[in-house]
DNA sequence: TTGTAGGCGTTATCAT
DNA sequence: ATGATAACGCCTACAA
């Protein structure tokens, strides 16, 4: 046994505490005061069990008297955790959503003493991959929070599960397996929101398709062809254009969209976006809307309601679908029996005034 | 002299390295490949100096032969530096100002090693100070980027002096003294936009206001007055509107100004959310724009060029502006010189559709 | 239920 | 210019 002398004879962080103390207080401090070790003050501080009632009482009342907080970096070197989750998200669009989700991710993060960490990347991107690992390296990330389209990005979740990082996706194309996902039910709220134009009388529909790399995009044009088939409408490719959930690719298919010989009464948009480009070039057209054109999308974004006319559209209760990401990927961090998935989440259909019953 | 034996007789992460190494590489790793102590390879990273070329080299070599990548927690607990800079913002409004401020600061910090951290803030909060009191602490913060209006709000640089927290406020209102402090001329580009306006032959231009908590509102509105000086023009109180900077406020301050039995032919709002509240409202109304009326904003935002019409507006170089101020709080940080303060950043008056010759 | 010893990987101090 | 060693504050393993 090595002769080691005692270290820290008298490790007190404030002679007397009286001013607000001058360095703060470590875990040495609140044990002495408590008159424990110090394990017991990490029992404590960490709810561990196998402490007596009446000796919690008293760490907990040092704990506060001292305002001790522990230090993470000497948490994460002895315990060999960071506490980091990142969000990891592409830069390009609509930034709405992702405020969404990190407000979300962020409230459960918070109480839940883990960092939050955002890293956005520029799809596409070739060494998207090599930027993710170096985040995750750099910032020594326990799990990801992967907001769409990442789930989707085929390397990504590989690479995760390479650098065996757990990780939860939101609304991914198909859910990965053995990992967290999010869901919701934007098919039905499509197929909805189909029929609700259909039910004020319009029979040519047409359809902007969402980016292909989103899993949303193929769930929302399956509920729109859905709606037509029950209503027995014809589908018409004629009357389906593919954007990328911006606002120009919007635009440029409404363009073709209106340019048909027999243009649609309503187009519905994959996302509010592109549904704002529909709408900017009926009013270069001169045409109104919603008297001469109905137009829907998807995501109520900020700016939905405050468009001219306020957007028909869909709402995804995003911060709940975030705050239940990064809950069950802090459950599953723990080490606490992974919840089972919840039911997909419900979308609501917004009617506002940028659709009307064909006059 | 303490008798302790000698620790870590052979800390080999990986005795050979054949695979990806199964343990990552420490400082004690690299020392031994290279043949120096700890010591000088913590020279080497940290780009002290008093280090030979050719040791600097060897070490460097090891570094990069084995992949070695200081582990974050130990510097921190060692060197009692977090190398972590907060970015505390308001989470009510527009939101891309927000994501360039975002994008400019992590741009800076992440090859100059630190780490971002964000933290919504909801104004006004009476417990604000104790939110970002927290924030600091639990996340070790050295240093705060301040966007606007926060560099304003009176007691947070009250704060972070008194935790002796460096920051850099982006377009405070007055500059903090002693602070870094990123100005940009928006007085003179108010005042360039208004004489556009003027030159167009409007005679009667409405001013709506924004957020008296801004330090911008000031300086926007002192911009127009100055314009209608030099051009010899009456400065009317009845053209003058408070709002808030967001849409409603616009909305309502343009209700009352076209209410007035002589409405001006030209209105200047303190941002574009405002100016989409006047063209709704203008909408609403029937009228045309800029037929009617034209209509201008600050700020140019992702939808000022895609609502109808497309907005004149005054663009900031914000993500410019945001590097800067990462910048030179770093460099405070690491204690080189405070950069002189540069001069302040220049604005640029963006002309779209919204704004045209009183016909 | 509670405590002791040792280690985590770095930086800081002081020697050489 | 370089090195030996003691912090740094916590957690894990093991002991009592």
């Amino acid at each position: 046994m090595p002769a080691c002398p005692i270290r820290r004879p008298d490790r007190t962080g404030d002679g007397a505490q009286m001013t607000p103390q001058r360095t703060k207080a470590t875990i040495f401090d609140v044990a002495r005061r408590a008159g424990v070790s110090i394990k017991t003050v990490s029992r404590v501080v960490n709810g561990e069990p196998n402490v007596r009632e009446r000796t919690r009482d008293k760490v907990l009342r040092s704990v506060r008297e001292l305002r001790y907080l522990p230090n993470a970096a000497a948490r994460e070197l002895g315990g060999r955790r960071s506490r980091v989750i990142g969000l990891i998200y592409e830069n390009a669009q609509e930034f709405s959503y992702l405020n969404d989700v990190f407000s979300g991710a962020l409230r459960i993060c918070e109480p839940a003493g883990y960092t939050l960490l955002l890293r956005p990347l520029t799809l596409p991107d070739p060494a998207i991959i090599e930027h993710i690992r170096q985040f995750a390296l750099n910032a020594r990330v326990e799990g990801f929070v992967l907001p769409a389209p990442l789930g989707d990005v085929a390397q990504v979740p590989g690479l995760l599960r390479e650098m065996r990082i757990p990780f939860a996706a939101i609304t991914p194309r198909e859910p990965v397996p053995d990992e967290i996902n999010i869901l919701c039910n934007d098919e039905a709220a499509s197929a909805a929101l189909t029929e609700l134009l259909i039910e004020q009388g319009h029979g040519a529909i047409g359809f902007i398709k969402g980016h292909p790399d989103h899993g949303a995009s193929a769930k929302r044009f399956a509920g729109y062809r859905k709606a037509l088939r029950k209503h027995r409408l014809p589908h018409a490719e004629r009357l389906v254009r593919q954007g990328y959930f911006d606002f120009d690719s919007g635009r440029a298919a409404a363009s073709e969209l209106l340019d048909l010989r027999e243009p649609p009464s309503a187009i519905l948009a994959s996302n509010d976006d592109m549904a704002a480009g529909v709408i900017f070039e009926a009013r270069e057209r001169g045409l109104s809307v919603p008297g001469d054109l109905s137009i829907a999308g998807f995501d109520d974004t900020r700016f939905s309601s405050r468009i001219w006319p306020p957007l028909t559209t869909v709402r995804q209760p995003i911060v709940k679908m975030a705050e239940t990401a990064t809950n069950l990927l802090i459950d599953k961090l723990n080490g606490n029996s992974a919840a089972a998935l919840e039911a997909p989440f419900e979308c609501e259909v917004v009617i506002r005034e940028s659709t009307a019953a064909l006059g």
